[in-house]
DNA sequence: AATGAATGAGCCTTCATTCAT
DNA sequence: GATGAATGAAGGCTCATTCAT
């Protein structure tokens, strides 16, 4: 998907060395930005540390804002695979639902450090730029989408209270996806596992009826 | 209250027309620092609309930036306050607690759009500003606490779940000024009062054990 | 004498306390000249030190190359002073001439650190002001002439080689000025005991005939 | 010569124009800081001058004292060479040894008018800056070295009254490199000739023994 | 005389982007 | 396709000096 998103890009390589250098672009990029953020690094920096020439970045990318893009592409799917991978229908009716949730919940907050930076830059062009910000909404509404369906199932199976699931996927999804924000700016020191208990429990009160 | 902030500026103007050129600077920052964001809005841009010379701007603030840390602290206390302003220890024991929390959560997430843009900008700073990024997080502990002995209260009183104070004291906060930043940087535009309603209702259920 | 060039100023001050003003001020800079250097020392910062505001500094000096000509015709005829002062007509009959000429040129090195800075400063302005090097022109011309009576009255006395007094007074000043000022700004490290010695027995086995 | 320092340089350009384009920004700006010292010329003016951009200069320049650094080195050599080129230790026996130190003393103070103003500049930077003091002493240090063998020789040769080799070189090196700066920045209008004569008696009666 | 707020020309520097080779 | 020298608009900031009070 990243590879079909990368395809878009405005004039797509025949060659397989023009996709080498491409690549070679992107991860200098990724990793310049990891260090030092985004306004800090310049163009002629990423040249230079992906071994070519300024003029090649130019021929490969727009500008320095649709590289970022093509990396916020690049990342986005990552990021909402992540968020509610190992929550899917066949959990919902599993004896310790709060377990999934939670468990699902732990891996939203985790194991993001590794492009920290990256999505620290991201989320400030999100704040600046209106394309960045539609991407994003549109990134969030699939994963809206797919959290409606769970609640809706739920629902269904008289699981859970008398919910809204548009409204409740909705709020579900922000809560989860604010606060691994939060952990990821750095934001928050709160101590993680509690925060992840916390939060999981928040939910699933939230949703589903109690047992007794 | 605009001016009891200024007031606590380091370098208190003795002279009312000091005062008063401080605050042309203050007010134009806002107004184009609201239209432009931050980046986009100069020192020199700011001077202009003030009616000053960039030199009166440089002798109000030592840049662009401890400026907007002026602006940060002014607007610090009127969002602490509005979050948490229509909950306090004589609500709990009302007959509708959770009507209570629906007050509090709507009054958080409305009337922010006057400073919309200051607040994006302060986000945006808050990323990657040492010192906003403390500033903010010292407003936060200060909310944090409020909400911590509510939820205390209430456990003494028997009107909760097992709850833990502090992770459901700082969840609580979390989602909440997270749904409130949601909304202020336009991210969000699911309907408002059902994101309302049902934010209060993950609260209510989380924290409140159910009448019945 | 410092003060009849000090009255030379624009609006000589009647009033004791504007004395008195102007003297805080010059103090002030002084201090600060020989702390930083003259570029880095504002007019504000002077003004600030001295207690005064800034336009009181610009009523008491046209500007701030002004206020450091005042400070140099202040200085000046300690530098011209110091130089020569040990050696008058007296002593050239004296037993040991190199001793007294050793004995002055001493004291043109020596004991100027306390305005470091300051001459510094002045030397600074004398490369590139016109009105400095003018100035400082005319107090060497006047050490040149005490100089050349000296040599004049040596060479009548026939003590000396032949010599030509213009040439000679002119070299001799150069030769212990310059040095003088090699050791004030710090240019040289060479052992300055040494360096007078010699520089003594240069001028001695130049201007005067060996005993013997 | 020119070409042999600039490969001196960090960054030395790999490509002709670059070459060209650095050589002629060296050039504006001999030419710029010659007519108004170094403190009035702009980087701007610079580049102006060398008919190229702001951003060429600091392409090849870090930035203007950087820029005289390099400007500094290319005279530096001409300068100690030409101080005592005329003296090597086969004139030490010659029949007029006068004659050949007033040679050389004069190639020291003729010449130099075609970078008077540079030299000014220079003379204004080793006033402030750290690193011009070291590489001006470090340049000093070389022509000394050059005196003292030159005296050492000919005080073994019994040529020499009792002197310190060492103290006799630092003294005749400063005076006649202090004269010439003196002639250089305009300080002095005492005819040139006739100062080099008593310059030259005046070092020839310090060190030789008269032939009488 | 004193004040100090206000001025604004001018400086240095950065960096995204272009284009001749 | 690649190169990298060149561009120049734009930004942040300083400080000597003025002038209304």
């Amino acid at each position: 998907m990243a590879d079909s998103l990368t395809a878009n890009q405005s004039s797509a390589p025949k060659q397989a060395r023009s996709k080498q250098t491409k690549e070679k672009i992107i991860q200098a990029a990724i990793s310049l930005i990891q260090q030092r953020g985004y306004e800090k690094t310049t163009s002629n920096d990423i040249a230079a540390a992906a071994g070519v020439s300024v003029g090649s970045f130019y021929t490969y990318f727009q500008d320095k804002r649709q590289l970022l893009l093509v990396i916020f592409d690049r990342l986005a799917d990552e990021i909402s695979k992540n968020i509610f991978e190992s929550i899917g229908p066949e959990h919902l009716f599993d004896s310790d639902v709060r377990a999934n949730i939670r468990h699902s919940v732990a891996s939203a907050l985790d194991d993001k450090g590794i492009f920290l930076g990256i999505q620290r830059a991201i989320h400030e062009m999100v704040m600046k730029d209106a394309e960045f910000a539609e991407r994003r909404k549109a990134i969030m509404q699939r994963s809206i989408s797919k959290l409606r369906e769970l609640i809706a199932l739920a629902k269904k199976a008289n699981l859970t209270w008398e919910v809204e699931p548009d409204a409740a996927a909705f709020i579900v999804h922000r809560v989860v996806f604010d606060l691994s924000q939060d952990y990821i700016t750095g934001f928050c020191d709160f101590d993680k596992e509690r925060a992840i208990d916390a939060l999981s429990d928040m939910i699933h009160r939230y949703v589903f009826k109690s047992k007794a």
